[in-house]
DNA sequence: CCGATACGTCAACCAGGCTGCCGTAACCGG
DNA sequence: CCGGTTACGGCAGCCTGGTTGACGTATCGG
């Protein structure tokens, strides 16, 4: 690499700024394209797509979670939502509960068949960062959280903060959190 | 973050490794979506859409690419392609010139104001990397970089690479590399 | 009690993927 | 030089997963 800068002594900097963005630009593709290619194979013998395998990360990632709460993470339209969570509840991979504190409310918990379910699309994708992350190393993956929380917005990482202190005193009630999980 | 680990001192290892992966399917679900998001503002404006704008940033980074290494890039079909690059070469941001080697080809290029428009797209979303890299430091680009790079498969990783050496030394003919694109 | 909120739902539309099929021009090997 | 292959374009039709707007119902809360 310090050999590539010295022979391009005579342009000027910038270029190579602009340059390791742009390369950026092609790793932000790459990386989240294959990445999200490793389940595929699972989604589609079971006639599901992409969307129903996001919507099963964050309500398992988030038991208990409230349907507003939902849609404020994957920002999408709550009828985008309804397609893909109505074909989860009838399939019984997500089950929805009344709220207690608040009774309009639906929380959405997996099933243990949604479970299974997530956790083999999350096998996928784990064999895939398992790979990269050993392969680079620890501080490099630090490096990786760190650059990849900067590009993400505001709330977006309210919402990993949030999430990261709550898996750290695990068995909290689920009530407990259920607002929690409010966006700005 | 070792506070953290000593309370949790009683759960296994696992857990924490299981933990870190499914932090890293959050970072990059929240980084794609915002750093795409940013340039949908201009996008919109101009009645265009992402797909828009992956044929430009990659027809620019790559003057002279014929289609099939384009669609190999991109990984969608012929048909998906010819939508949006026919808009494109319609409304005058993408020129097609025959192959000299090979007359079959069209070598696809950005026009003047197909520059223009990139560079604009590519002005927002770099405002949002430059910030990401400023806050997070130069050996956290560099673990990022890496970190990617491993999540990405084999083709892509041969693809940065060439792209890469390619633009190492910057004036090669466009014939010159014409093929060099090609997929494995 | 009444406005705001949480949720579900219907109808309609659109972007951007996909398949299958066909046609033309050009290349290239036997 | 002829025949198979490749590069590209185009048509018809389909599907997923986003979008808007409007409306209804149950519940909350001041």
């Amino acid at each position: 690499m310090a050999d590539a800068k010295a022979q391009a002594a005579g342009s000027n900097l910038l270029f190579l700024r602009e340059e390791e963005i742009r390369a950026a630009q092609d790793l932000l593709f790459f990386a989240y394209r294959d990445f999200t290619n490793a389940a595929d194979v699972i989604l589609q013998e079971l006639e599901m797509g992409r969307a129903h395998h996001r919507a099963l990360h964050f309500i398992g990632r988030n038991p208990g979670i409230p349907v507003t709460d939902l849609l404020a993470i994957l920002r999408i339209t709550k009828q985008s939502l309804a397609r893909v969570l109505g074909a989860l509840v009838r399939q019984g991979y997500v089950a929805q509960t009344q709220g207690r504190a608040d009774r309009r409310q639906r929380l959405l918990a997996l099933t243990p068949a949604g479970q299974a379910l997530e956790r083999r699309l999350f096998e996928r994708q784990r064999a895939c960062l398992v790979a990269a992350y050993r392969d680079a190393g620890a501080p490099s993956v630090e490096g990786f959280r760190r650059v990849m929380r900067g590009i993400m917005d505001e709330t977006a990482r309210a919402y990993m903060d949030r999430a990261g202190a709550d898996r750290g005193e695990q068995d909290r009630a689920v009530e407990d959190r259920t607002r929690a999980a409010r966006p700005a």
